[in-house]
DNA sequence: GACCTTCTCACCTACGTGTTAAGC
DNA sequence: TCGCTTAACACGTAGGTGAGAAGG
């Protein structure tokens, strides 16, 4: 129940919609390292959270903004000895099923104002059904955005996706330095960049 | 900058929409008391929640939900004796700002799929442009439910309120029979519900 | 003084983290 | 054993309660 792209380019008059990812930086810093994202039964956020920003919409359009994950290739991927080695027999892979941007649907003005982010969306090994996107554990995914024209006759859909966000599925972190990363800028792993900072400190008794 | 209304009443087409107003039961416990909402300068949630179920609306349209809060009178109300009496003298008010619902634009389809909560709504009694909505101090106040048709050439609106919800705002509870409503039912307020329970204990040492 | 408002506080709800040990 | 997954856990973020003291 993946998304069926109509057609993967828009018409003449939407040739100039951009979208840009955010935070390229921190996501660069994961990438060089091969980045992790877990996933749970009930569904784990990313992180860093995807952000994009788009230009070069009708603001008064009505559009919906979608989130898939291509698989980058068919390999299981191993963590062995401190690398990722693809292992196994490739299959095709089909893309995730598509988590649909909460703003949705909303005019090409509100898309426009602000960067848009999903930092809602949950990753999960499991179907189950609750809005989680369905992976498949040590495989590699890249996200893909979609915006959808909606209330038209005929459908248009861009995509983008952006290989700086690439990673692989894991049930537990393989690379410590990924964990470490992780720690240093979750706010929501706060407890554990303290306990390291303790750690370090010289001014213990 | 109230809602302006072009029309208080949908044309042909569309004059069975139904609002219908959701726990009922709950409200009225609170109506027969008086009931109170505080009012802050940060803004305070609704207790109970603003809760209503739609039908009658064209699926494929697309609608935006809208909250305002209509002055029920011009009086300013007073706490005397365990009873609220009119004071002062009456003056014209004007209905509050609007809150949009935060679905807002969705299809027909969105809003009649589910009863539509107006949770993160909040009330203030001050003007600070952050999404909250200022209501004067001791004055009684009704929520009005409004559903506008978006992207049309003319915009149709249809209002609805409730008397069961309506309440007097104010920055502390006077009642404290309201108090132990709010208390009783609202999740948050689980520490004063415990307290209660401890004290009515007869199983203390 | 009487009345109303503001602020800080302890105590919750709700849930996002990696860790760790157990399970398979 | 080994590799991978699961579930319980401690410890955060983030923010919604009325109480009570202080302010105007």
């Amino acid at each position: 129940s993946g998304l069926e792209v109509g057609s993967e380019k828009g018409d003449a008059l939407e040739r100039e919609i951009k979208v840009e990812l955010e935070e390229k930086e921190l996501w660069t810093n994961f990438k060089e390292l091969t980045n992790e994202m877990i996933v749970t039964k009930t569904g784990r956020r990313m992180f860093p959270v995807l952000k994009v920003s788009i230009s070069g919409l009708d603001p008064n359009s009505m559009y919906s903004i979608l989130l898939d994950f291509v698989a980058a290739d068919g390999n299981r991927w191993k963590y062995v000895n401190g690398e990722w080695i693809p292992g196994g027999k490739p299959e095709p892979q089909s893309p995730s099923c598509v988590y649909i941007h909460p703003q949705s649907p909303n005019f090409g003005a509100h898309w426009m104002k602000a960067a848009i982010t999903f930092s809602k969306v949950k990753l999960s090994n499991k179907m189950n059904g609750g809005g989680q996107i369905m992976l498949n554990s040590l495989h590699k995914y890249e996200p893909r955005v979609h915006i959808v024209k909606v209330g038209r006759p005929q459908k248009m859909i861009s995509s983008f996706s952006f290989p700086e966000t690439q990673f692989i599925a894991v049930t537990a972190y393989q690379n410590e330095e990924i964990t470490a990363l992780k720690i240093k800028h979750n706010p929501f792993a706060k407890a554990f960049l303290d306990a390291k900072e303790r750690c370090n400190s010289k001014d213990v008794l």
